[in-house]
DNA sequence: GTCTATACCACGATAGAC
DNA sequence: GTCTATCGTGGTATAGAC
């Protein structure tokens, strides 16, 4: 911790270092992905020699996953207050779906249109993440998210009493599946689905348009499973 | 083996090398996608030439386009000859929304219980490329997937009259992307949902989840949309 | 403690011999 | 059609300057 005084001008200091070395990887891992990113167009971007990034993170994997916390971390922190004080505000009645969706959704837009904070463009590196084989990104994500999920799990398995767990956890599932999706994906698919690019870059129509959709399905009568392994009987999942 | 001993020059057929490299390149790509397999562990894998790869394709990029569409061709004209099938049997009626998502998700399903056409993982792979930031990736499965989209959208549209062709567009892209991906993203949320692998890896319980839950949202109630942009307070709750 | 210069091996791609 | 040789660039690592 010497935080002596910066000695000369002609040297930044660390923390500057690392910020432009972050500030850069997060513009170019947006654009090209991770793997399409060298470190070396990162570097320079940034400014900095070559190996200061190894020597302030360590590796490209490392400094991917510092980059993704940087904006993750107080999102899903966000998300857990919200939900926090919607409860608070309901209690002791169970806050509703809409609500818990809200809480779902309302961090992620807000960082969404945030341009001086990666704005979409990070949600969509997120939403590629998701889906990335390697392991590591994997084994980050689970761990980033973890508590966070098994938070809403918990306010989803209040608001649904009768839902059985295991289709909760489905359900689930398919929400984050289809809300990261939704927010990497646009550029492939507003092609196809004939959308007009001035409403998909609004993020926050996007979202106001997928949350009556995934509410829906939420709350939609349990399939039955005439074969299978089936665990919960036949709850249906009435409307609240 | 051995029944054919290779005279020089003429090793194997230009055919068989061919067929070859797509069988290695397609297992390799699904276990560590496009970027993380390079052509040498492709060609080794192979047992051929690292150059023969690039006779035959031209490039990495054109290799991983012709694993895509050995399997994808052949699935989208599937799930539109079901749909031509459902609506011969149904006119002059609309065909169902269920069965709209039938055709959509049965030849899904077929390939991804097919172990000795790539499997569940190949699936995985298409749901990695949707999110892809590669232009190339990008304007391939758009390519790809136009007529068959367009052909199940007008479906869609026929099954409900009442809803607006632009909420339409969006749920259809909601749709699909909630299907690629779970399909691609199981590995990284079963953890986070607490799913047992044993349920994740069979895929027809999966889609047998989905499918109650994507119809929900299909048929879901409009939202209203009292001003495009407003900041994320408090979202109406529109009480059902 | 920070940063620069530089070396190392694997990657995609290509030219040219056979 | 197939193969060897080779090029430029990628991520990684380290020795040594400040």
């Amino acid at each position: 911790m010497g935080a002596s005084v910066i000695p000369l001008g002609e040297t930044r200091s660390a923390a500057a270092t690392k910020e432009r070395i972050l500030d850069a990887a997060e513009a170019l891992f947006m654009e090209h992905g991770f793997e399409g990113t060298s470190l070396r167009v990162i570097t320079t971007a940034a400014d900095v020699n070559l190996a200061s990034a190894h020597y302030h993170f360590g590796s490209k994997e490392d400094l991917f996953e510092a980059v993704l916390t940087r904006r993750l971390d107080p999102m899903n922190q966000a998300r857990v207050r919200l939900l926090d004080e919607y409860e608070r505000a309901a209690a002791p009645a169970p806050v509703s779906c809409e609500r818990i969706l809200e809480a779902l959704f309302i961090p992620a837009l807000k960082l969404a249109r945030d341009p001086q904070r990666g704005g979409a463009n990070f949600l969509r590196l997120l939403g590629r993440a998701y889906a990335d084989p390697s392991p590591f990104i994997r084994r980050f994500l689970s761990d980033q998210y973890a508590q966070m999920i098994a938070r809403f799990k918990a306010a989803f398995g209040r608001a649904l009493p009768n839902l059985p767990r295991r289709e909760l956890s489905w359900r689930l599932h398919f929400i984050m599946g289809a809300l990261s999706y939704t927010l990497a994906g646009t550029d492939a698919l507003k092609i196809i689905a004939e959308l007009t690019p001035n409403e998909t870059d609004n993020d926050e129509i996007l979202l106001r348009r997928l949350a009556p959709f995934l509410l829906a399905g939420l709350t939609a009568p349990l399939a039955d499973f005439p074969d299978a392994h089936r665990e919960g009987g036949e709850a249906s999942a009435s409307a609240d």
